[in-house]
Parts: structure tokens; C-alpha cells; sequence
DNA sequence: CAGTGGTCTAGACCACGGA
DNA sequence: CCGTGGTCTAGACCACTGG
């Protein structure tokens, strides 16, 4: 029944011994993890496939539906499939790639550095449409960020927080730091200004950007993320950390958090 | 009794309703879980602490052994708490953050790059012992790889596969793909061969590495990875994916497997 | 509205690691 | 040894969604 899988009997009744020790060797919700896992990797269920159901895979392996979906529960923490929406039950996931590919250029003679925010240009160029929530605040800064900007903890920075969109859905989160000190009284405080960057206003105040520190770490969402930006189970981040500094000092924090299922990084650089 | 949580009664015994509708608001497991997440992120429970144990946290939160595991396993899978050993129970996981930072560099002027794979260095450098198991043998390239070298997807490849330990603990994996034909009759296929790197030997071939093209990516480690490395629950891994051109051609392919709980990337570049 | 997955219970036995 | 978490069962009710 069910076809496929005429390997071998996954589980052979009561293997020889006459009772006991249940599974040593591998438990049965694993088995079957991999048995299925083994099923996407050879596309035989491939992306956008239906799982077959809890009550299916119960039935096929001879188990409960608890341990099913024990074997599921391992496969979506994967990320390989996803939860499922009653009737529509689970699908394989697809692999969409990156839609959007952070990018960083130089030219072999001119040192010239491209990007890595020209996320409207890339999103146009896919023929996406872009769009953003901005909110901008006060905070302090904090140890974390405090240290990189080589700032005392207390003293006020200025967030401009971003959750950006292509044709609707969330592509990504993005957070900039100023420190206050040097940006009062410019447009930078202003959520409606759609500055295109804010690095020639820096530029223009005295603060040229001169090099960045980028720290890039991967990690499982929080909640909050989760939830802000649709993250499905088993779906890590990237934590994607620039310092920019000046000839003097650190002027700019940015912080980017992209759901790895969308997103790649990208850098393209001379030996 | 569990002393901490004066807070108020998790679950005020019936929710005013006569005994309908279980959990119209949230679930239990998910209160349970967003109950200890807060008592982690405010260091109540600080790393390396003691998880309460299964019996105990049913018994607090009044329901059964069963939703506080799922509690727990959603906490274990966004990489908060270990999986439990026996006696020794679960803990609060030690973010003991990068254990090394792969960087490059490039000085103003010179346009020089230096690393990333400098791992024995900063491995001394930080007091630890580096070591390697390598594995040399020959693949057909297949289509991902044959893409990004330029050739043909059933054209040879020498891949050097080595997995990276420090005082004897997995750090990473780390492979390196040549084209068999620019490589042939050298000792890159050596497997004893302590290369420090392979680069000026292929520079004294005549492919000379002018520029690196970066790719970066994150997701769940499959379970070769997770026996191979010790990854633990939840943890995500970071790919990176490098393939350095000559003037004329993609000459070299290097993967990168990090455990995210253990690597961070580094950049350092001008602007 | 029928059937899916999500939530939850109250049991059971087992492997393993500390005391 | 004893208690931990790991595995597994056989039930139950519910919310949601597709036909």
C-alpha cells in the first residue's frame, strides 16, 4: 500500500525478540523522518508537494499519530516542510532562493563600494514592488551596540527601523543607529523624509564613511520576528551587523535581520 | 515551593467559563514557553542554569507531562535550552558566541586581502589547539558547482573535505573543489600533504586569483552535519560559499559549514 | 460540513547518568 | 539505585479551511 518504499518492511512486526526494548537502535519517529526526509532529497515528493496525512503515515507505518507527528515535527524544524493549514494539510517546502541579494562591488582600480542598500534598485530590477514601514525613535544605546560605536552606554541613539516588503509580504528587517549627537536637527529624525541614505548627510556634516565592520551570524528567530515577518517553523536568520565609521570614528550602526528562506548575502571582492 | 514566580497563578484553575473551549487565547505550551524564554532573556535563568524538570513544571503550571515538553521542545528548537541527558537534565545554553571570527582585510592603499582562512592562526592565537581530518578524493562537479566553475556538470572535480576541530572539539567543515584538469600530477591531490594553502600553487600554474565572489547562507543542518559537528538542537548552520576567479576563469570553489552557536563572518572593508 | 492538523491528557516502558 | 528525559500509545476536543 502507499506504493513506494518496497524496501524493506520499516518495521517487522516484533523484531525476533519476543517483547521487549522497544527500539534500540533508532526510534521509529526517526525512521520515518528520514524515510520521508529521504523522499523530498530524491524528489520524489518534490517542493509544493502534499505530505501525505498524519492519519496516512499512521496507517502506512503502523504507529500512532503521535509518533507521526513527532517524525513531522523533526522534518518542519528542517525547514523541509510546513506546518499545515487544516485541510490544506502540509507541503514540501519550496526552496525559493534568494529573492534578494545583498550585494558588495569594487572595482579593481577605484576602490568603489556598491550597495548594499539599493534594495529598491534590486527589487525593480525583479520587477517587485517595494515597500516599507519606518518608524523612527530615541533609545539608549545599550552595551551591545555602545561598544561598537565606542559610545558610553547611556548616551542616545537615533533608530530608524524598518520592516520592508516586496508585492506585499515581508522581505526583511532593517535597523540603522545614529548617534544623536551627530545628527540632531537634520531630517534624519523625520519618519516621512524618504532619505535615500543617509550617508551623504553624514558626509555633509563632516562624517564621510570611510570603511565598514561587517559581522554577519545566524541564529533562530524570536517570536517578535517571527511574527513580523512570517517566518515559518524551523526558518533561521541572518543577523547581519555593519559599523561604519569615518576617518575619526564609528558613525552608523545597521543592523539586518533576513528570514534565510528569502535571502542571501553576497560579496564580491578583489584578492 | 520553586520559590521564583509570585507573579500570579499561570492558569487560574478554570478560566471563568463553566468548561468549554480549552484555549481560545493561546495555547499552554506556548504561555509555558514565552513564561521561561522571559525568565531566560532577564537572566533569571542565567546560562548553564538548571532547567526545572518535566515533573516539576507540569505539576506548576497544573497539566500534563506532555504540554510542557512541547514548552520545552519549542524552547530547545529556537536554541535556548539544551535537550535533556538523563540525570543531568536540560540547561540554559551557553551563548558562548563566536569562538572564531573569519575576516578579511584590506588595507587603504594596497589593496591587499588577507585570510579568511587563517583558522590555525587565530586558533594559536586565541590558545587553542587546531586540528583536521582531510579527505581527498575526485567527483563529477553537478550542476550547482559546474555553474559557479564555469565547466561542464559532469567534468571532474578534486575536492579537499576537511572537518576543523579546536582541543578536539568539531569547528567547522570546510571543502575546496579544483578542476581536475588545471590540477593534475600536483600534490593538492596529496591527502598527507600539509598545503598551507593552495593558492600559490595554483598561482605558480598560472591561475592566479585576482578576485573572490562571497556567497552567504543560512539553514537547519542536515543530519550528517549535526552527527558530524555535535550541533545541537536548534542551531542553524551559516554556508559560505566562495569562488575565486583568475583574470581569465573560475579556478577554486571553497564551502564552509559553521555552526552558528560557535562562528560568526567578519568583513573589514573600505568604502 | 467533513477532514485536516493543533492541542492536550493520562497513562506506560526504556536508556542513561549521577549519587 | 533512582529519577531524569526519550519514546510511544490511544484516546479526546477544537479551529480552521477547502470543496
Amino acid at each position: 500500500m502507499a506504493a513506494v518504499n518496497g524496501e524493506q518492511p520499516q518495521r517487522p512486526d516484533q523484531p525476533a525478540r519476543s517483547e521487549p526494548s522497544p527500539y534500540h537502535d533508532q526510534p521509529q519517529y526517526q525512521v520515518i523522518a528520514n524515510d520521508l526526509r529521504a523522499r523530498i532529497q530524491r524528489r520524489e515528493l518534490p517542493p509544493g508537494a502534499q505530505v501525505p496525512t498524519e492519519k496516512d503515515l499512521a496507517a502506512t507505518y503502523g504507529c500512532s499519530r503521535n509518533t507521526v507527528r513527532m517524525a513531522l515535527s523533526a522534518l518542519a524544524n528542517e525547514g523541509l516542510i510546513s506546518a499545515g493549514r487544516a485541510r490544506a494539510g502540509r507541503t514540501v517546502r519550496r526552496r525559493e532562493q534568494f529573492v534578494l541579494t545583498h550585494r558588495v562591488e569594487e572595482e579593481l582600480g577605484a576602490t568603489r563600494l556598491r550597495g548594499p542598500d539599493s534594495f529598491a534598485d534590486q527589487a525593480h530590477r525583479l520587477g517587485r514592488a517595494p515597500t516599507q514601514d519606518i518608524e523612527v525613535s530615541i533609545v539608549a544605546a545599550g552595551p551591545e551596540y555602545a561598544t561598537r560605536l565606542e559610545i558610553p552606554a547611556d548616551e542616545r541613539l537615533v533608530v530608524r527601523r524598518r520592516v520592508r516588503y516586496l508585492d506585499g509580504t515581508p522581505s526583511h528587517l532593517s535597523e540603522s543607529y545614529y548617534p544623536l549627537m551627530l545628527v540632531k536637527d537634520t531630517q534624519v529624525l523625520d519618519p516621512t523624509e524618504i532619505v535615500p541614505s543617509v550617508v551623504p548627510l553624514l558626509a555633509a556634516l563632516g562624517h564621510r564613511q570611510v570603511r565598514y565592520t561587517d559581522e554577519i551570524l545566524s541564529r533562530m528567530p524570536d517570536p517578535a520576528e517571527v511574527r513580523l515577518l512570517e517566518i515559518g517553523v524551523g526558518v533561521p536568520v541572518i543577523e547581519h551587523l555593519r559599523t561604519g565609521w569615518s576617518a575619526e570614528r564609528p558613525v552608523r550602526l545597521t543592523r539586518t535581520v533576513l528570514p534565510s528562506d528569502r535571502h542571501q548575502l553576497r560579496y564580491e571582492l578583489p584578492s
